[in-house]
DNA sequence: GGCAGTTTGGACCGCACAGTCCAATCCATG
DNA sequence: CATGGATTGGACTGTGCGGTCCAAACTGCC
């Protein structure tokens, strides 16, 4: 693993890849390291090969690549919120998403499977959201630099994930689409955080 | 099971009680049927005498009875959100139910586990997130009869999922205090939905 | 007190599935 | 073309654990 030719690197990649698709498709508890060998055209001794730590060790590859795609499919919206046509579009683009996914959320599966107690998952998650949370307080001091940007982009993401949980939940896209259109009209009103009456 | 005596009740619940206990420290995933055996003094047999379909109907059982639990432990106030006082209870609340809960969150653990796909894991799951919604927007009719008062409610189930998800993600509660917090006040300055600007 | 139904004990089974092992083959480098 | 390391194939192992089974012990009822 340390020495990795490029044909291994591929074999990686492509078992990284292929066991996400399974996984998304039937969730982690019901793939198993057979299924991605099927899936994947590869042997028992490569899966261990590249990932030797066995199965979590591979889940957690999976669930670092599920939430790079998390981020790289809100951009170039995600990135450019300096207009608020672009927080439309960006708006539109989350929900899209999230509508064509429905129920299948991978990586909260993947999450709920390994356990938030493993450091080395907690790490991803935390990192995908303080870079998601990141991106959207620079856009909310494009916009409303009299807000409190970390403030909004702490509700955002709470309204999002909450969409999200209730989407795979209840099959419904509506709280995703109220929590986030009302969140973002209520930065567009004035200036929650900052000048707010509460605590 | 149709026909179930005093005692025989007495042992089922024993034995969801004690499983419920065991999956709260333990997560689903890590408590067997043996562990739940042990801890509530039954033999095999019990186990499969009262959940004839095995572990998931065991787990199944188990959802309900912590399904219930959310809302219970929200009561006096979710019943009876009629004055801004009794909002901001209600609020404190729940963060505090959260706050000391911490990561460990019993039903998403066990959802997770048993899969969405169950008809009757949905069915407990929409039926407590139905009943919540109602009596939170019965609470918004009272203080603000001129709000949209479903879309109100689905916000704040939003926000609280949200908050309770990211909780459970990054062991951070500021997400459902802030998410919770603006939503309450959002209401409390105007009147969200109803004559609001957005679509 | 005897009968039918419920409740309980615990040994036993089966298998799915992660993980191991070793031999075969590819490939870069000198 | 020789050599060492990376890569690959696939049979094999071990076992954790859900689930089955039957017999024993209660319990209520006529």
């Amino acid at each position: 693993m340390r020495a990795l030719t490029p044909k291994g690197a591929a074999t990686r990649q492509r078992i990284v890849e292929g066991a996400a698709k399974l996984i998304r498709d039937h969730g982690p508890a019901n793939v198993g390291l057979d299924d991605i060998r099927a899936a994947t055209a590869t042997s028992k001794s490569q899966l261990f090969h590249y990932f030797p730590d066995g199965k979590a060790d591979m889940l957690l590859a999976v669930a670092a690549h599920e939430a790079e795609l998390v981020l790289d499919e809100q951009q170039p919206y995600l990135g450019d919120l300096t207009s608020w046509a672009q927080w439309e579009a960006w708006r539109d683009r989350v929900i899209a998403r999230y509508a064509a996914q429905r129920r299948r959320c991978p990586l909260s599966a993947l999450t709920a499977q390994l356990g938030l107690a493993d450091p080395a998952v907690e790490g991803i998650i935390t990192g995908m959201y303080s870079r998601w949370q990141a991106q959207i307080a620079a856009g909310v001091r494009a916009v409303r630099p009299d807000a409190d940007a970390e403030r909004v982009a702490t509700q955002l993401i709470g309204a999002i994930t909450g969409g999200a949980t209730m989407l795979v939940a209840t099959d419904d896209i509506r709280y995703l689409e109220i929590g986030l259109t009302e969140a973002i009209e209520n930065l567009r009103r004035g200036a929650p955080g900052a000048g707010s009456s509460l605590r």
